[in-house]
DNA sequence: TGACGTATAAAGACCGGTCTGTATACTTCG
DNA sequence: CGAAGTATACAGACCGGTCTTTATACGTCA
């Protein structure tokens, strides 16, 4: 609460509302009219926090990135709690979000898909969280595989992205168990942890 | 001119227009105002040809499935014939895709996400392509490695949409090797061929 | 051969509606 | 006061789609 002066409670409530109508919608058929009807503030009031609607799609992936991250992070631990190894619980959490209502596919996927545009901020920054994420992966890899694994992990970072496009064109959630099999059978044996 | 007999010379310039147009700008940002300009038709003689931009949306995509079984047949064709395996000219035919001017991803997976709706019809199109897609990726396999290959294929499938996903978004036509070494060390011994 | 009907398409005005973005005036509250 | 937000009206472009008018190529039949 004592930080209510450089938080802006309109602020979080347009970026929160954009979040959930571009995910669900696409960032090309939501119009600002419909976000600032959402979210109950002023059309003033958007254009006051970001400068044009390219710049609240930005806001808003980077604003997923963090949620996206503490999601896959908590998801995670909760499966590695129940005995699963790090790897076997991420493939877990990506089944876990494949299943969530309301999935579809990677916002940075999309965005990048929609907006048709390498040099768009947005475009650029899904690319750019891509390779953040893909180096989450290397490491939870190398956490659960040992040092020798890494060199699998390219393959593994193909085997979701194409579960991620597969799950939600196809709606098949069991895509991350395809794409779990895989990734085990191109490691090195499972009980070769700790080099 | 004044040849035309039964196919409609203006049907065509409209479906390769919008398949070029669609293909680099996505669906949704190209209208029809920008079509009928670029295919040098009026706009009644494509509403004459289809009922709505939706029709013809599914129109493009039934077209561009044409074009690129078409385009990928020859594709591993000409690899063939250079001495390498089947499912090695397959993963050749891709990467050539990849490098290919203007390549922007997967028509079919961005026309699912650009419009959003898994009850559209070329969103139904789509998906219905991915799954004939994957099996002549199947097919592409027992050829080469024998029936016994087969239970690799859905596995091979997503490492080969993840490439696609990889290529467009991070500009990576290489994702198109890391998915062929990852499909082969998913594959029993090369030389297994005839089981 | 020439006349006529039909089908196709060109050209463009027009419709209601939506798009992003701006301008202005009013309210609320520390 | 001044900052933040509200409420509207508006601009100008563009959206998909309809409609009318005009031109031309073709098949049929006298």
């Amino acid at each position: 609460m004592a930080k209510r002066k450089t938080e802006s409670d309109a602020r979080r409530r347009i970026v929160e509302t954009a979040e959930r109508l571009f995910y669900a919608e696409g960032v090309r058929a939501v119009g600002i009219d419909r976000i600032i009807a959402e979210a109950d503030v002023a059309k003033m009031t958007l254009y006051n926090h970001f400068s044009s609607k390219d710049d609240l799609i930005l806001a808003v992936l980077q604003y997923r990135e963090e949620k996206v991250n503490e999601m896959f992070a908590q998801s995670i631990e909760r499966h590695e709690k129940k005995g699963m190894d790090r790897l076997e619980a991420f493939f877990a959490a990506l089944k876990d979000w494949f299943r969530s209502t309301g999935f579809r596919g990677c916002s940075f996927i999309n965005a990048s898909v929609e907006l048709a545009d390498p040099g768009h901020p947005a475009s650029q920054f899904s690319a750019a969280h891509k390779e953040g994420f893909h180096n989450m992966l290397k490491e939870i890899i190398t956490q659960s595989r040992g040092p020798k694994a890494a060199s699998a992990a390219p393959a593994i970072a193909l085997l979701v992205e194409g579960a991620i496009v597969t799950a939600a064109m196809e709606r098949r959630p069991d895509a991350a168990d395809v794409a779990r099999d895989a990734a085990l059978a191109l490691l090195p044996m499972k009980r070769n942890r700790r080099t």
